[in-house]
DNA sequence: TCTCATATTTAGAATTATTCTAAGCTGTTG
DNA sequence: CAACAGCTTAGAATAATTCTAAATATGAGA
């Protein structure tokens, strides 16, 4: 059985970004593999700017945002609408759905191909269907532990 | 069959008020009033702000939004998470879920018991599911009309 | 390799939705 | 009708995100 993510290995950023038409700048690059390598993440523009800080990476605020807001557009990530103060930007970008932890503010990816939904209407007239999102809101229960 | 709204007749704003242990005020009358008449209802606190200014209802924002969240609290409304800018507020609380307009930002119901999910995995240890949340998001057809 | 036009980055200001604060009203209860 | 707890409110404060304009880096071509 296949695994969520796809194969992926340690992430091509350059070509990556050369595929999608930008600039391959030491911004882009260290971001790209900050994001890329190491499995499916997702993150908020200030945590990863964070991370980039805690690497020894300097890129400003405004260019994290910049820069996910681009691969957003390239389809290299995905944006995860799930709590209305924050956004979080996905690396997965195949076809799955979200556990969404309401404490802790984390995500967790469910495969696209192991839920199915059955009765939905169909759009309403001159719209289409961009996307089916599913979020399944957890809580942590009183007494985790036992 | 029945409609996704239930019964609610005129709605018994002072009442819905008494028993979730508010004051009535005028104010909070007012946005009752607003909200539960007239069938379902999805509302920005900027937006019902000046639906009551226009209603002339003297209403400060702040007292919109904290009128929005102890509605909430008390299950009057239930809050929507569509799309990053705004918080939407839906006077439909039952079972259900939602198509998004992206272009327009608006918001139609779609009956909870009309669609069924299937696969959900189970809630990882020490969490239980709240909600399970199922956002249609529509784009407006090139050519709609022909 | 050097130059240049253009894409990119950036600091800081600006924006926007929302929350907070502190002061003044208002409902309710005795 | 007094009095207090609960409400409302203007305006300040916050926080995430976007914008601006100036500085810098990149890639193509000479």
């Amino acid at each position: 059985m296949k695994p969520v993510t796809q194969d992926r290995p340690y992430s091509q950023t350059l070509t990556r970004l050369r595929e999608a038409g930008l600039r391959p700048t030491r911004q882009r690059l260290a971001l790209g593999r900050l994001l890329f390598d190491g499995g499916d993440r997702h993150v908020t523009a200030e945590a990863l700017h964070e991370e980039a800080q805690a690497a020894g990476v300097s890129v400003s605020l405004a260019t994290v945002y910049n820069t996910l807001h681009q691969f957003t557009e390239a389809h290299l990530l995905r944006e995860v609408v799930v709590d209305s103060a924050r956004t979080y930007f996905d690396t997965n970008v195949s076809d799955h759905h979200h556990f969404f932890l309401e404490n802790s503010g984390s995500l967790m990816d469910i495969d696209g191909n192991k839920i199915a939904i059955t009765g939905l209407p169909q759009a309403p007239d001159g719209t289409d269907v961009a996307r089916v999102d599913v979020i399944v809101r957890l809580q942590g229960t009183p007494r985790a532990a036992e």
